[in-house]
DNA sequence: AAATCGGGGAA
DNA sequence: TTCCCAGATTT
């Protein structure tokens, strides 16, 4: 294997070859997951659309337990549309990303009064759709409707940054690479094309150590006549995380009922309920404020225990540690607009983000 | 173009 | 720890 050797220039009877031994492969190693149809069975377009919108940034494995909760829950898109917002917020809580459940709301709405509760097969007319981005649309075309379309996921660029080695750097290469993919996508069986080239960089072509020798490409692919195809794709390193601290305040009353807020519809965990908390601020903003001003920020002034250590958790863009602050009250009244008193033994049907689930968790093992 | 927006599994 | 996952939307 040499070093230096430019990638290979792919024809299109190359690319034709590749694609059908790529779906010869993935007839023999078809993986099942819950919202793919039978060998030869159109998909149903409502579980292809659920799949995908909790499949962004999200692995299979997360995924399952909530597609077959929804599915259970919501058989059809106009069960999900006639549902009230909050308990498709509670139904996501822990998945996520809430504006995609927000979204996932939105358009199922839309399916039913613009599309008559049938989703529209064209890529253009899905791209519309709240939720919906440019590999959304594609995958769905391609999956549920065997449209021609090329969906490009993570595991798509991998997979074509390394067979055509590109040498420019994620997120910078993403129109490189999507039309790369374009020109490798076949005119028929495209759905079963787009998802056998996500199972081949799923379980193949892996980020770390990709299993060479049982790909179906090894022969056309420019990384591997390099001998080093872990170092493809090329990626700008990312920025380091600030990190924010902040107050959490426990208020608990001796009926069992704790206090809970509603964030705000737009944000970050929009539309979750929080225990209320002072601002997150930034470390460096943090140590110019008191702790008597943090406590300010409390719906109801109290007597607070402070509990020992923090609750630690990682937000995408930055990480968070609150101190949780405890208090015991006989009050019945709601005290600040959005705030609202909830027994702690009915936590399923609130929708309590993955921090908030710490806070409690916190509390309860210093408050027994 | 860059920033925002969660959480967890794997190495 | 670091990486990154069937990305979309807003700024």
């Amino acid at each position: 294997m040499t070093v230096d050797e430019p990638p290979i220039a792919l024809s299109d009877q190359r690319r034709q070859a590749m694609a059908v031994r790529l779906l010869a492969w993935y007839d023999r190693h078809r993986r099942h997951l819950p919202w793919r149809a039978a060998p030869g069975d159109r998909a149903d377009p409502y579980r292809v659309w659920l799949s995908e919108i909790m499949l962004q940034q999200t692995t299979v494995v997360t995924v399952k337990p909530y597609f077959d909760g929804f599915l259970a829950r919501w058989p059809s898109v106009a069960d999900l549309a006639a549902a009230p917002l909050d308990t498709v917020l509670s139904a996501w809580a822990g998945l996520g990303y809430y504006a995609r459940a927000r979204n996932l709301h939105k358009c199922a709405q839309e399916v039913v009064a613009r599309h008559g509760g049938a989703f529209p097969a064209d890529e253009a007319a899905l791209l519309a759709l709240p939720g919906i981005g440019p590999y959304t649309a594609a995958a769905i075309a391609a999956i549920a409707f065997d449209q021609v379309a090329s969906p490009v996921d993570g595991n798509i660029e991998r997979v074509m940054a390394r067979i055509h080695r590109v040498e420019k750097a994620l997120p910078a290469a993403k129109p490189e690479i999507r039309t790369l993919a374009q020109t490798h996508t076949p005119p028929r069986r495209t759905g079963d094309y787009a998802q056998a080239l996500m199972d081949l960089g799923a379980t193949i072509c892996t980020p770390r150590k990709p299993v060479c020798a049982l790909c179906p490409w090894q022969a056309d692919c420019a990384a591997y006549a390099h001998g080093a195809p872990m170092t493809w794709p090329r990626r700008t390193p990312k920025a380091a995380k600030p990190h924010r601290t902040g107050l959490a305040f426990l208020y608990y009353r001796g009926d069992g009922q704790v206090l809970f807020r509603r964030r705000p519809e737009q944000g970050l965990l929009g539309g979750m309920t929080e225990v209320p908390c002072s601002p997150w601020l930034p470390q460096s903003e943090a140590a110019e404020v008191d702790f008597d001003n943090l406590l300010k920020a409390a719906p109801i002034a109290a007597n607070w225990a402070t509990l020992d250590g923090q609750v630690q958790h990682v937000f995408t863009h930055f990480s968070l540690a609150l101190t949780v602050l405890a208090a015991q009250t006989d009050a019945r009244q709601v005290p600040v607009e959005d705030c609202f008193w909830h027994p702690l033994d009915d936590l399923e049907s609130l929708a309590l983000p993955t921090v908030m689930v710490k806070v409690l968790q916190h509390g309860m093992r210093q408050l027994r």
